[in-house]
RNA sequence: GGGGGCGUAGCUCAGAUGGUAGAGCAACGGCCUUUUAAGCCGUGGGUCGAAGGUUCGAAUCCUUUCGCCCUCACCA
């Protein structure tokens, strides 16, 4: 039935009757396949371990392709070096197989760096097959699911992956040069907020209590601010329970930065730099590719109000004078699904999310949206029927949203109090999110300095600093439904 | 949840109008002492995602179902 593995099972079997450990335990590596290459000097002893991805047999020679997590050297094997039973012992061997290696390093006729080996230990036996070398794995189910395939084959999601991290670290060290510290918050909470979405519910057995995965530290990080850290940030996962997409993961890793005395504009001018910094790090350039379009990260981005965007779609001036009868007409004229129910800024809404913002390409700091839409941030000064906000987005997706963050606790009792009292959208019905965190505006009435915040999407981030065009290619093993047979 | 696409050997893929499943790589046996997608000779390998139906005959047509991808909805 499943005659490969037979066959290597055999394999491993006559290992072990010849007193060979198929499972060998730790090996001293010098060298790594790269040092190899770059600290060649011929003669020159190593000693290397990897994973065989290719062995090509010449009768009393061999060739084979050692690959470690630097790159891959080539092995050569001799009949003659190795004596004739450890050579013959070579057919035991397996693509796939993890082993360490000792010899010395020369240049074949054609040029390749590769080691002239005298020693060969197995290391780990390999039982299941490799995917093909050349045409390497493309089914996704299998790149997904089994990402540890796709990581040893497609050497550019190995690159990618390690760009992540890079990006990470690169964000750590910006916000501490800066003097924000980073903070751990509860990821189980009794009440989920700072954001609107569907939590994870789970059951604490010792409090006997529901908790809530979060769906947003926002609330958190703000009692922080209360207790008088003034520049705090976090970078952990948070999770919502909503559906999957190409942008959209139930657990997702989102940066919050908050800064005490500060803005919504303060906090554009950090988004700014920082992912312009991001991009010079990792990337090398400020032009990214996505697809068949390049977003041009280069100073400055564009700053528009949220008004100026819809008025400008609808080649018109004065859209907010209509009424709600007659957005939803020119909804129902953009064939979007408009319902009488919908108020004048959901409507609005409606068209600024699958009409505007797809057009938003180039980096985009979208300015004061309605105060319905945001709950947690502060009023704008001159006009009290939107707030002081921004919305940051690039080639189509939001990115991350800042606010002038709302300290007034009274007001916020009050938002709150309006989000509670709207009815959830159908098939909502447990949400959670809307319970009114006492909590919280108790922090908020110990007094909560004036402040900037942001969250940022790392995953989409991540997406445009390397074009990834699926939220699935930036996560190592992304939710896929759950398969109970093979 | 709606719509569309896909599912064939371990992997990458062929299989017009229905006629009883193929290639390359991988595997197995043999030859080969500087190859590198090594080469040459030979061999094995399939519940054609699953179940049911139409038919003399189904990978192919129909129905149901599972999974993945795209898209819409939900997701401030």
């Amino acid at each position: 039935m499943d005659e490969l593995k037979e066959q290597r099972l055999k394999k491993l079997k006559e290992l072990t009757e010849q007193g060979v450990n198929p499972y060998g335990g730790r090996f001293d590596r010098r060298d790594s396949a790269a040092a190899c290459r770059e600290e060649y000097r011929e003669e020159k002893k190593v000693s290397v371990a990897g994973r065989l991805t290719a062995i090509r047999g010449h009768g009393k020679t061999v060739f084979a392709d050692l690959r470690d997590s630097s790159g891959k050297i080539q092995l050569y094997l001799r009949r003659d070096t190795l004596g004739e039973d450890n050579f013959a012992n070579l057919k035991l061997l397996d693509l796939g197989d993890i082993v360490g290696v000792r010899g010395s390093l020369f240049t074949t006729r054609k040029g390749e760096i590769s080691v002239m080996v005298r020693e060969i230990i197995l290391l780990s036996k390999a039982l299941q097959p490799l995917p093909e070398k050349w045409h390497g794995l493309k089914d996704q189910e299998i790149r997904y699911r089994r990402r540890y395939l796709d990581l040893i084959v497609n050497e550019e999601v190995k690159e990618l992956f390690r760009k992540r991290s890079r990006i990470i670290r690169e964000i750590r060290l910006f916000l501490e040069e800066r003097g924000f510290l980073e903070v751990e918050t509860p990821m189980m909470q009794p009440l989920p907020g700072g954001a609107a979405a569907r939590p994870f519910q789970t059951f604490y057995t010792a409090l006997n209590t529901k908790m809530y995965l979060r769906i947003a530290p926002e609330l958190y990080l703000k009692r922080l601010l209360v207790g008088g850290f003034e520049k705090v940030f976090e970078l952990n996962r948070s999770f919502r329970n909503e559906g999957l997409s190409r942008k959209h993961n139930p657990e997702f890793t989102m940066l919050e930065i908050y800064e005490a005395y500060g803005d919504c504009r303060t906090m554009m001018e950090l988004v700014e730099s920082m992912i312009i910094h991001l991009a010079e790090q990792v990337c090398g350039t400020l032009q990214l590719n996505q697809g068949d379009t390049v977003v041009n990260l280069e100073r400055p981005w564009k700053r528009i109000r949220y008004r100026d965007l819809i008025n400008g779609y609808l080649k018109t001036t004065d859209w907010f004078s209509n009424s709600t009868a007659e957005m939803a007409e020119v909804a129902g004229r953009l064939d979007l699904e408009v319902s009488p129910a919908m108020s004048a800024v959901e409507i609005t809404h409606e068209i600024y999310e699958k009409c505007v913002e797809p057009g938003l390409i180039q980096p985009t700091f979208v300015l004061e949206l309605p105060a319905e839409l945001v709950p947690l941030a502060r009023r704008s000064e001159g006009d009290p029927g939107v707030v002081d906000v921004f919305e940051l987005v690039i080639n189509g997706f939001e990115l991350a949203p800042g606010y002038s963050e709302l300290n007034d606790p009274i007001e916020q009792r009050r938002r709150f109090q309006e989000q509670e009292s709207r009815p959830p959208p159908a098939g909502t019905e447990e949400r959670g999110g809307e319970k009114i965190d006492e909590d919280f505006l108790t922090a908020l009435e110990t007094g909560m300095p004036p402040a900037g915040g942001t969250g940022i999407g790392i995953d989409r981030l991540v997406m445009i600093l390397t074009g990834a065009n699926s939220i699935r290619d930036v996560i190592l093993f992304p939710q896929l439904r759950p398969k109970t047979d093979t």
